[in-house]
DNA sequence: TTTTGGCACGTTTC
DNA sequence: GAAACGTGCCAAAA
């Protein structure tokens, strides 16, 4: 019972950073008081089509009229794959642009300042469907000023909401463990006393939802955090 | 008793 | 239509 709750690998909980590895598909630089984006073309090499076939179809004999509607209609599907990767590299830009215009204050100053935002926000703002959104920006990294996250992180947050201001849930979070790392170790605060800490700066959150919150962050329940 | 976690319900988001 | 979320209720731990 009690080998149950030790940790087989004692570092863990000092390598809480994101792991590097992942090479994310979009970077957002700031630029002179402005963000820019770049898209991430690494591993997408530039497609084109063999010249070979184009003189094929123009004139110089060797191959029968067939032969050349075969060639004509391949290069019309191909060129039509072109055109499609081109246009899905514009979309994740277009979407990238319109998180960047509402999660500005995020990418200046960091989590606190994360705005809650949906999906249905970033698609009525560049006038696309929901579920294209959401194709886009699962699975997809980018690099920013403050860290490499999934482009879903950037809507994770949904309601929570101060008195007068609405609050991303991922903010909240981050206070919640801000609260956790400065609290006196001999006497943890309990859930119920972080949600009226909360409550004082602002925040109505329900006991019930700190404990979801902390358990999702993998943060120990208070009475085990207990030290002396 | 105090603190935490399971279940479920209504709403929101996907 | 399905999944996720915040929250209330109540029982299980401590």
């Amino acid at each position: 019972k009690i080998i149950q709750g030790l940790e087989p690998k004692p570092a863990r909980q000092f390598t809480n950073e994101e792991p590097q590895y992942i090479t994310p598909d979009i970077y957002v630089y700031k630029f002179e008081d402005e963000f820019v984006i770049m898209l991430n073309d690494d591993g997408m090499p530039k497609l084109r089509v063999n010249a070979l076939y184009k003189r094929a179809i123009n004139g110089e004999g060797e191959v029968s009229d067939s032969t050349k509607e075969y060639i004509q209609e391949k290069l019309r599907s191909a060129t039509w794959l072109i055109r499609s990767i081109h246009q899905r590299q514009k979309t994740i830009f277009r979407v990238m642009e319109s998180i960047v215009r509402f999660q500005r204050e995020f990418f200046e100053k960091g989590i606190a300042y994360l705005k809650p935002m949906v999906l249905r926000d970033v698609a009525q703002d560049i006038s696309m469907h929901e579920s294209t959104i959401s194709r886009v920006t699962t699975n997809k990294y980018a690099y920013t000023p403050q860290g490499i996250f999934e482009l879903k992180y950037f809507f994770n947050s949904s309601i929570s909401r101060i008195h007068g201001e609405a609050i991303a849930s991922a903010s909240v979070q981050d206070k919640i463990r801000q609260i956790i790392v400065s609290e006196n170790p001999k006497k943890p605060y309990s859930d119920s006393k972080i949600s009226e800490l909360l409550e004082e700066a602002n925040i109505d959150i329900a006991r019930r939802t700190v404990a979801k919150y902390r358990e999702m962050m993998k943060v120990l329940p208070s009475s085990k955090r207990k030290q002396f």
